[in-house]
DNA sequence: GTGTCGGCCGTCTGCCGACAA
DNA sequence: TTGTCGGCAGACGGCCGACAC
């Protein structure tokens, strides 16, 4: 059971209920979310995936899928959707992000006339500039003391100290993702020097019941304000299963609307939680079509992948593609869902998803991309189900 | 996001994830769970209501369901089923107590056969004997002091104290849902002398998040262990909407699952909440029948109401029918879900609900049950869906 | 440059009976 | 009979520089 603040990435949203009229601060929802999170734009076209949203599912209610739950046939592994509103949220209790979405199947009339623009291959995670991240120590969060803030990061990111006074010191006011307000003592002292938040840090670690290993993000906008969000540690045990419906029928449910929204180009409502689950299962259409038409890939080549560091910050793991198959030969036949099977080359990637998906990845090996952008890569021929894309032209794909 | 403790009603029950193996304790349970809640034996057929259902998810979720959801036109509103498998669990975060039940729709055959036994009218809740129940006020959860105990209380529910020590004393272990032990020293002190619970109750009442107005239920038991459960006020404004799953795509998944169950009589979950709304949706067969067809009611009859006071008691309250039609003609019809409107007779019983069910009320002129089990007292003929319970014998209802 | 600690002081917790409703 | 309060003693919160890594 939850309450969220909310808002859409155009501004104010009200077809929210009563007690999430609040606007949520983009870049401070990003910031928390993370570099590798991006959303896509209002107005765009998207590809929805059933498979990777049974699995952010199945990670949020901590529970796998039955065998019973019934097939839907008709439903397509992938649905390419018009992405009618985005809205971001955060839960009340644990600030932990969200966005929703409101989707609406192209009919197959608008999928045959379907022309890519390449805006709507998705802008990559703006993530603030002026900002710091730290996680947090026994010493800050302790009852004891203080958050003592890294020299640089404060230099960076709080407005400059009257170094002239003794001690130097200011009163630093800083808005969470919920709009609330929170009042900090800054003072630079001890021997050696350091910046300290002292009166009102407590009570921020008390309220948002952080502890020893969260991280806490500061970000000094362009509006002169501080924003201060919090990213807990993947404490993975605190996924519980929700009491209001059995986790089948969740997963029915799911099914079922998007089936029912396909057969009618009727709009639905899906809960994307970037941090839930490492599936990103609405994706730009025009970086799925780009992935799926433009990128040779085949057994043995070489590739990048981008991960979070423990920093919030990107690196490239590199590995190996094993094969290409279907990840769910009965249920999903022909989906582009983690159909790619990998290795990693570095043994302490054990814990890496042995699948990913096309647009995940990048082959190391460049191969001219013209102009034979259908040349087949693929081991199998291309679903039934799917649109060639006729409106497609390669002049649409010259970005990035 | 949660997780809970779970008990089977016979004893252990397994199929629960890892994190939930402890037993829960039933008469904690229904404690906590109020007067009013019964549930259904294992083994005995019940009839679950999908219209009810939703109306607990609505509750749960805070939203209204969307007119746009599909319809199930094979899904009939009233599904008689087997009770394969009831747990009790609570809520780890917040205690909410709910029940998780395993429901089986009986084939067209089995339904045939249908023969009640006395048995499945479902046996009123069994609330303790021994125990009592306190709504806290501002000095019980203040900082400042500990717990007033009222005095019948305590000499009924407590081990009885020395009173030749000065100040009388013990310690006291109470477990509570989960099977956590607390301790709390049980003083008789004061001038004029009154029983207090002093150390460990502010570690009680901050880690359950306890505030005035709050209630406590101490249970004295057969196997002298003393257990101790909560009941929140009615903060209404505590339930969240869940960031797992859109609201129309749990209804649709209720629905879809119960439908998909129904066609190939097979298993499905659903989880019963008794405090998140007034709407017991699974009924034991026998109530059911005996109310279908054995009450009399018309409009204009007087009836009873049990309710649950504010005390963890109940009381009747007196109202007169005013009509019987579809709460929902369109999506439901022929549904018996609420199909009894009333009035009621005390102004201050004006947030009851307008609506209530045949097996809710107790008609206040008692006609002679026999020799016309069968005549007809509804206003409309028979729903052809439902069976006419051949094997019903006058004999099998003849209980309370 | 920063994590943890001892020292120190002020506030709050928490046990007591007084008192009144 | 029991809810709230003033009084009081001790625990803990929270600000400080020392010190070490």
């Amino acid at each position: 059971m939850k309450l969220s603040s909310s808002s859409s990435t155009s501004g104010f949203d009200m077809q929210q209920g009563e007690e999430e009229k609040k606007c949520l601060n983009s870049e401070l929802w990003h910031a928390c979310a993370g570099p590798l999170v991006s959303l896509p734009q209002i107005g765009s076209r998207v590809v929805y995936f059933p498979q990777g949203h049974s699995e952010q599912v199945t990670a949020s209610t901590n529970k796998e899928v039955d065998a019973t739950i019934p097939n839907y046939p008709g439903l397509s592994p992938q649905l390419i959707c018009q992405l009618h509103n985005l809205t971001m949220h955060a839960d009340l209790e644990t600030e932990e992000v969200y966005a929703q979405m409101t989707l609406q199947p192209l009919s197959p009339q608008d999928q045959k006339d379907i022309c890519l623009l390449p805006a709507e291959l998705g802008s990559p995670s703006k993530q603030p500039t002026n900002y710091f991240c730290k996680t947090l120590t026994a010493s800050d969060t302790s009852t004891h003391g203080g958050f003592s803030v890294p020299r640089r990061a404060a230099e960076k990111v709080f407005p400059p100290l009257d170094y002239s006074l003794t001690p130097p010191a200011q009163e630093l006011i800083a808005k969470d993702l919920h709009g609330n307000e929170w009042k900090f003592r800054h003072i630079f002292r001890g021997q050696p020097k350091r910046h300290l938040l002292t009166t009102g840090w407590s009570v921020f670690v008390s309220a948002k019941r952080i502890v020893a290993g969260d991280s806490v993000i500061f970000i000094w906008n362009e509006n002169n304000q501080l924003l201060l969000g919090i990213r807990r540690a993947n404490r993975s045990q605190t996924v519980m299963p929700s009491s209001v419906l059995s986790s089948d029928s969740m997963h029915i449910g799911l099914l079922a609307a998007a089936a029912h929204a396909a057969a009618t180009n009727s709009r639905f409502t899906i809960f994307y939680n970037p941090r839930a689950s490492p599936s990103e299962f609405v994706i730009p259409l025009a970086k799925y079509a780009k992935a799926v038409y433009h990128t040779r890939v085949s057994v043995g080549m070489r590739f990048r992948m981008l991960f979070e560091t423990e920093e919030s910050s990107v690196r490239r793991y590199m590995g190996t593609i094993t094969s290409i198959s279907d990840l769910d030969p009965v249920r999903w036949p022909n989906s582009h869902w983690r159909s790619v099977k990998v290795g990693w080359d570095e043994s302490t990637a054990g814990e890496k998803q042995p699948r990913v998906s096309l647009w995940e990845v990048e082959p190391l090996t460049t191969f001219p991309m013209y102009p034979s952008p259908f040349s087949l890569r693929l081991k199998r021929p291309w679903p039934s189900g799917l649109p060639f894309f006729p409106g497609l032209r390669d002049g649409d794909m010259s970005m990035n």
